[in-house]
DNA sequence: TATTGTTATACTCTATAACTATA
DNA sequence: TATAGTTATAGAGTATAACAATA
């Protein structure tokens, strides 16, 4: 329910961008790993590869990324963020860590970073 | 991501009784509260009605419910388990508890407490 | 032979409109 | 008129199988 209500905020706000969090999420990845491939991007966001093609066929046409050959795998396809791309994630960026905060303005500072620590600690094993 | 990786220790556990985690939830509900009404349901787990209908009723073939007429409201039906509905829920909510006992294992019972405690201060506002 | 990306497709989940019967 | 439950259906998300190009 917390997650969900997290979410929930988050959602709303990413529509303004014209993205979903998937979206934002791909994005986001591409910026700060360059070149990544669609198999790393499916195996960081868990998507499976039929559906990240439309994805990433969808942001391609909006001019926010382009792929192009990989210099050391000719199989695969390296992502890039456009200029476009990059400019719209980084006001997507800054408006998530403001919709972050106010998601968790329930919770004082210590409480945030105990909520994120105890969660990693879940997940992690 | 912590999310999911406890639904993704409960839903094999749950799928051993023949339950999706909305099965079990709404089972779970009807338990508690007996005569519950489908709206009350919907409320209480976020669902719409006509995604509830087809859910109640392969439960009933199940022969896990059953619905009677309202005894207040015409137009509602009082929800209840059936005897078999509650030998299986019990079962069923032994083996929920173990799960997340299982899942949160990596958290002492202070932690666990305290993430409970911030995950309820997030989504309560 | 194995892998990356892709197409086609099926299945599930979620959402909206419209109907019935009761209030 | 409004509401509880239902039906039909559309859309999004998620899954598997199979193929072309490359390793």
């Amino acid at each position: 329910m917390a997650a969900l209500a997290v979410i929930g905020h988050i959602l709303p706000g990413m529509a303004r961008f014209g993205l979903r969090i998937v979206d934002f999420s791909i994005l986001s990845i591409i910026f700060h790993n360059p070149g990544i491939t669609s198999k790393q991007l499916c195996g960081a966001l868990n998507l499976l590869p039929p559906n990240l093609v439309g994805k990433i066929g969808t942001l391609e046409k909006r001019g926010l990324l382009v792929r192009h050959p990989h210099p050391q795998d000719g199989r695969a396809l390296g992502l890039q963020l456009t200029a476009e791309g990059r400019a719209l994630m980084q006001q997507a960026e800054l408006a998530v860590a403001g919709l972050e905060a106010q998601s968790t303005q329930a919770l004082t500072t210590a409480e945030r970073r105990t909520l994120i620590r105890l969660l990693q600690k879940l997940y992690l094993g």
